[in-house]
RNA sequence: GGGGGAGUAGCUCAAUUGGUUAGAGUACCACCCUGUCACGGUGGAUGUUGCGGGUUCAAGUCCCGUCUCUCUCGCCA
């Protein structure tokens, strides 16, 4: 028999009573009636409610001991009188009667409650992160991602895809986001990097013959965090295909997607195939690649409408080529001046330089420019808006670029404060169609504008005989409830279209083979055609736990500035071991708190 | 690197226009209480108001600087 327990905290039922049994877990809380004592004893597994009578063996043990303490109880199973039975409790119609008790871990004071509801300050929850643990919210996010990440693996295999393992340390890759350097101490000067995805490596694969990869896949990206995005490091389900076209891929990912928010959620979900919605198209009406399809607002153009109208201000944006976008604000008519004053200042705040309105009311437009549009414009704006009695439009006029960042953050912002979003579903879709190239602002020259490695739209002879800008590549996102959930693209196979396509962006032969030798001596030697996506393993649990930070369902995470406070990383190192490494650090000529150690 | 918000007891928060000894809940310590499940009751201890400077008769409160945390833009092929 096991010393420590012969049930868990959440195992025991009424048909239990009378038996002898062993619980160990934490303290959850005490309820001292002064004779009778209460304790909740709390494991991974649940709550189990142990009394202490005056006449038991460890009635005199009870002193010098706290919540969070690690204990040890024998006793009996009893049934909960009537009225005294707990529905809150799995267990709440028994408890354990104790006999015997053994302290076998001791909890000085807590920095922060774990039983009772408290918000502790985001620091303390990481640097005391396995107290945070215990918490039970914390607690489940962390079991759900477990399970999530098992039946992914259960699903990828049943379909027919194999794992595999790819190095973590390896080159540094000179496209993406900025790499974690490893120091080489057999090679002096030379570095490692830690992959800030297994991008080539599962193309390799592919080249290698595998046909269809998965990998529960560490990356590791230099860069700064967001609410949704972790800095350093994150876990995606990296997934690669040979032989397959963009739409056969899109019906494994949906699959996939169809099987995990089934299993793991109650909440609606996108049924059947996933919308796709061009990039171009997701600008244009969402002024964004990951919109909210919850959010039913959108941009409408009424850049015509406007044009030559005697609202100079917008008729002058038109004639210089800008465009005019409206916004439907839905049942705001009776929303005070305020409403309007603050969505304008909003508007301002990102980047407009003002922001206009008209509602329609039962006593005809109210508006600060109606006075300038004549009934016909007036009429087609209504049109144009589906507006019915009560509605408001917003209208920017700017380039379009400008009316774009503008107008989603203008949506967004709407659909928060109009309680628009209907937190109950997910709504997914694919954002396809990104542009091959764009027009690098600062040098006004061609390069590419996601991921050089996606085949281009049309191939080699698109490369040949498009204008760059124009081309379109099989690169496309899968987006949920507005958070970016994957890139994904169907690679450039053939090192003809991979060299023309870098020589468009004004890369050299030369630098192809220089950085990417690896990859295109490959494709030089038989690869097939194929192409992947790469989920986000953290933003995946974030949406199914509900979770509006990311650091709620790792278990470890960083902080923002992407520190560990509970191991205390980074820090600095001996002298000794940078000598081996054959380094030396210079810091930064701001005094700063990472003083090197003198050891 | 830029912008917004925050920083008062271990934790969550309060403190009127600048005004007396910075309060409450919780946690902690002591005592009381035999059916609670956020148990209850009595009492006690707990503060460099993030740090530094300034204005003032007087600063938690106003000003400047700085640090930390957080959200965000840049960044994230």
């Amino acid at each position: 028999m096991n010393y420590y327990r012969t049930n868990t905290c959440g195992e025991l039922r009424k048909s239990d009573v009378g038996k002898e049994v062993i619980l160990s877990g934490w303290v959850h809380s005490v309820r001292d009636h002064g004779g009778v004592i209460f304790i909740d004893l709390r494991d991974n597994y649940g709550l189990t409610q142990i009394v202490i009578n005056p006449e038991s063996a460890c009635y005199q043990a009870l002193d010098n001991w706290r919540v969070e303490t690690v204990i040890r109880f024998t006793g009996k199973v009893v049934a909960r009188a009537e009225g005294t039975v707990n529905p809150k409790l799995t267990t709440g119609e028994i408890e354990v009667a104790a006999e015997n008790m053994e302290i076998l871990g001791e909890a000085e004071v807590i920095p922060f409650q774990v039983a009772k509801d408290d918000q502790a300050p985001e620091a303390m929850r990481l640097k005391y992160r396995f107290l945070d643990l215990r918490k039970e919210r914390l607690h489940k996010n962390i079991i759900l991602r477990s399970q999530v990440i098992a039946e992914m693996r259960k699903y990828m295999t049943s379909i027919g895809f194999n794992e595999f393992q790819t190095p973590i340390l390896t080159a540094s890759s000179p496209e993406g986001a900025r790499d974690y350097l490893v120091p080489s101490r057999l090679h002096p000067g030379q570095f490692y990097a830690l992959p800030q995805a297994p991008q080539q490596f599962k193309q390799l694969l592919m080249v290698a013959g595998f046909d269809r990869y998965f990998q529960i896949a560490p990356c590791f990206r230099d860069e700064d965090a967001r609410a949704d995005r972790s800095p350093g490091e994150f876990y995606q389900l990296d997934i690669e295909m040979s032989f397959i076209e963009q739409d056969e891929l899109f019906t494994v990912i949906e699959g996939l997607f169809h099987h995990i928010f089934g299993k793991f959620s109650t909440k609606k979900f996108t049924e059947g195939a996933f919308p796709r919605i061009p990039y171009l198209e997701a600008m244009r009406r969402f002024g964004s690649d990951k919109p909210d399809l919850r959010n039913p607002l959108e941009m409408i153009d009424v850049t015509e409408n406007f044009r030559g109208c005697d609202f100079k201000a917008f008729a002058s944006t038109v004639d210089n080529g800008g465009v005019v976008r409206a916004i439907k604000a839905p049942q705001v008519a009776t929303k005070p001046r305020k409403f309007f004053d603050d969505m304008i200042a909003f508007a301002q705040e990102n980047g407009a330089k003002g922001m206009a309105y008209i509602i329609w009311t039962a006593e005809g437009e109210k508006s600060p420019i109606v006075k300038f549009l004549n009934p016909e414009i007036l009429a087609s704006l209504k049109a144009a808006g589906d507006i019915q009695e009560g509605d408001a439009l917003f209208f920017l006029a700017d380039n379009e670029k400008l009316v774009q960042k503008v107008g989603g953050a203008v949506i967004t912002q709407l659909g928060k404060v109009l309680e628009l979003i209907n937190n109950d579903e997910f709504k997914f879709c694919w954002i396809v169609d990104f542009p091959m190239f764009e027009l690098d602002e600062e040098t006004n020259q061609v390069c590419f504008s996601h991921n050089p490695f996606s085949m281009p739209q049309g191939g080699m002879d698109a490369l040949l005989n498009k204008d760059p800008l124009e081309i379109l590549a099989y690169q496309y996102d899968i987006v949920c409830n507005g958070i970016e959930l994957s890139s994904g693209a169907i690679r450039n196979h053939m090192p003809s279209v991979m060299y023309k396509a870098f020589e468009i962006a004004g890369y050299d032969r030369s630098v192809v083979d220089d950085k990417f030798g690896g990859m295109i001596n490959a494709f030089k030697l038989g690869a097939p055609p194929h192409g992947g996506i790469a989920p986000g393993v953290d933003r995946t649990v974030m949406l199914l736990a509900d979770e509006p930070n990311i650091r709620e369902v790792i278990a470890f995470p960083f902080n923002q500035q992407a520190q560990d406070l509970m191991m205390n990383a980074p820090a600095p190192v001996s002298l000794k071991q940078l000598r081996e490494l054959h380094l030396q650090v210079v810091m930064p000529k701001k005094p700063n708190q990472n003083e090197n150690s003198e050891k």
